[in-house]
DNA sequence: GATGAATGAGAATTCATTCAT
DNA sequence: GATGAATGAATTCTCATTCAT
């Protein structure tokens, strides 16, 4: 009735008004996980009601896969450049693991969200997060593939099943952080999640020196030896006898 | 109207009527997930009506759990009388890995549902189910121990972290096949995996030792055992000659 | 299929909707008093899906409550107005006793839900309905606290006492008629009680003067009087004969 | 199948299973209400289970019903014995009001059930229980009609309603203390209470001798007075004139 | 007399989504 | 662009009561 006593309604820019509402369920999904949260809730926090909301995402579902893009896309940034001043495979290698390890360590509540609701979903594969999802782990399959030219990892390596070692395993281990119990060390875990990559768990055991070069080495020292002893008793032959 | 008409009541013992809806339950979760599956459902495929079911389990999710329970107890049937027959440490650890990997391939959606539900929820540390998966994976962690002790693993191991690499990898590495699309090749997967877990990705050199060494080791002996024969020569015609 | 077919939604202002609601809320609960007035019920009288209700209140009894304060505040409004026109304590005593008969001989069936429900709940104390009743009751208190000021009644009056005197008393005497046995007759009621209230059950003898003292007062009275008579006699009979 | 295993059943003479049954009821009733209250959980306790209870009592109404015939038969016991012990009319109405305080501030928790409950039932009227209870009130109605007869009341007390004082104040008053906040004084409420009862809340104001009285005997004692100075006057005359 | 497995009809409540304004 | 009132289907869980054994 009265237009003093209306409403004030805030007319943002579609992409300023898009940005608070993906700020806000981030913010929710976090606190909640995607389940527990609601538009409702979601909406407030954006400062608008819920309708608003399906002017710019088409459902519930669509709107956190939008917070997850846009979460990826920040774990994307500055990656090839960060690890591009990294040098040496081993060094390299470790950086992405450390760095993944990193990622999870700050992020952690997202992170659950994203193992609970994305990468276990029925359309996570070929989705669009899938793809960023490949281009985040090509660094290390790119990494991977560097060693094998390199000759510091055999060529016939399976390089699917060693990212997923990686990626798999750090999962697993940091479950219990994620889960709000204990902390994770990213330093010492990449360390040693490392070494093991690289040398797994046996025993070095000195298979590569052919044993033919051993022993034509230990005959030759042999000879050297005895050669020298002899010339030795020459030598003093020699010298005596004068 | 008609007494005839009155619902036949079936009365089952207990552990009967417990295990019907076990299995129903069973059916249902691997076919809809545990969300999508509703009691009524359920209810209905044991034959009998909703109200039952909360006799014997308190709500859904602990009927999950019981559902899963029982699942894993299968799991482990078994387990060690299998294991002792595998002889060698690379053999025992290539068993478990592949045993993991077929059990999965047998009971894809049942383990999609673990992967889902309990592994990731809130309530899974120190449930009853977390207990039965550390006995679960304790078998690893024995194989690991044995070993260590035979000498074959370096012996400051960190036995967690290898144990996550198992079915850390596994886990990721099946999650396709657990979303319906590809397949799985159980021995093929077990025998990559259980490479890299032996001797990881880097080339077989126990140290760093550059490739190019060898030639010029090899160079080194040969000129060391031509000085040898020569030394002899020397040697051998001064003894001659006086 | 039809467009036309669509269900015609009402849009309406929220206050309205609010007060459609508790019209509804308002009939059922007393029709069916509270345990056994279903949301559905109340819904479908005011028009609407139960979904609805719950925009506007949190649950059942939160509607309840709502019921209950909208109530109560017609029953406060204009009271002081009218009480102020009632001169003299116990008239106006006598009004407070009356209007609160008078509000429950024509409310009976939500005076029965609020004895049955609200009164004896656990949540009852300390809650906005008890501020309310409060609120209702101080009336009855500043009419026994005027009396006291006037001198009319004791200065030690334990005023809560007297208040559950009237209203207690009320309540139990108007059950039956609640439960539907009977009628009352406020005027009546609220005369015999008002006179109990003010003078109790004691025969109104200040002192306990047996009632038989009054003829033999007047008796000796008389006696005193005829005695006095003969006194005089003897006194003027005196002075005239000398 | 094994005899040996089979559980032991107990059985009882049927009075004493009752009591078992009727005693487990009073306690849960007590612990959590009516409504709150399962026949399971009554079953547990009485040691049976809840196909049992049906055998003695039609159903949970029922069985609530006698839990509460067999309180207030219990409430009965000895009244008129120790109420006879009791002499004069004051003190005897003001030992009826401390009784049923003292039993409310010693079974709290039944007397909510009982005022909740039973009281505002629907089937009180006329039942079994409205028998009870009016035997329990007889005795008050009992004591008015005494002191009608000895003159101490006026004859034409409304009896019902001074009965309604006393239970309706009293309820009204102790229903703080039954929902668990505060305490209550059985003495002092008792004493205060019968006060009010008996002299109402008005000053005592000398109303009941007739003015007339004052003024005659006033006016007879004047005479006297004025009779007797002029005998006196007369004697001294004669005493000086001899 | 006692058992105890089974019933079955609800009831409250939630919340993503729509769309007239 | 924003509002926000309204939808409405779907779901879990409860528990007094029955009755074949």
């Amino acid at each position: 009735m009265n237009p003093q006593v209306r409403r004030v309604v805030n007319r943002l820019p579609r992409h300023r008004r898009e940005r608070d509402i993906l700020d806000a369920a981030t913010a929710i999904f976090s606190d909640q996980g995607y389940e527990f949260a609601s538009m409702a809730e979601i909406a407030a926090r954006a400062g608008i009601v819920e309708g608003t909301i399906y002017k710019y995402f088409d459902n519930k579902r669509d709107l956190l896969l939008h917070v997850m893009a846009r979460w990826y896309e920040a774990m994307l940034a500055n990656y090839s450049e960060h690890l591009s001043g990294v040098k040496g495979t081993r060094e390299r290698l470790r950086y992405v693991i450390w760095r993944h390890l990193a990622f999870i360590a700050a992020n952690p509540a997202l992170c659950r969200v994203f193992f609970r609701e994305i990468r276990t979903g029925d359309d996570y594969h070929g989705s669009p997060l899938n793809e960023l999802n490949r281009r985040y782990t090509r660094f290390i399959i790119d990494v991977l593939q560097e060693g094998i030219d390199a000759g510091e990892f055999r060529p016939d390596l399976p390089l699917p099943l060693v990212r997923d070692i990686v990626y798999g395993t750090i999962e697993h281990h940091v479950w219990c952080f994620l889960s709000g119990k204990g902390e994770i060390a990213p330093d010492a875990i990449a360390n040693s999640l490392c070494d093991l990559v690289f040398h797994g768990i046996a025993n070095a055991v000195p298979v590569a020196t052919p044993p033919a070069l051993d022993d034509r080495l230990l005959a030759a020292v042999s000879r050297i030896e005895a050669a020298a002893h002899a010339l030795e008793q020459q030598a003093a032959g020699r010298e005596a006898r004068p």
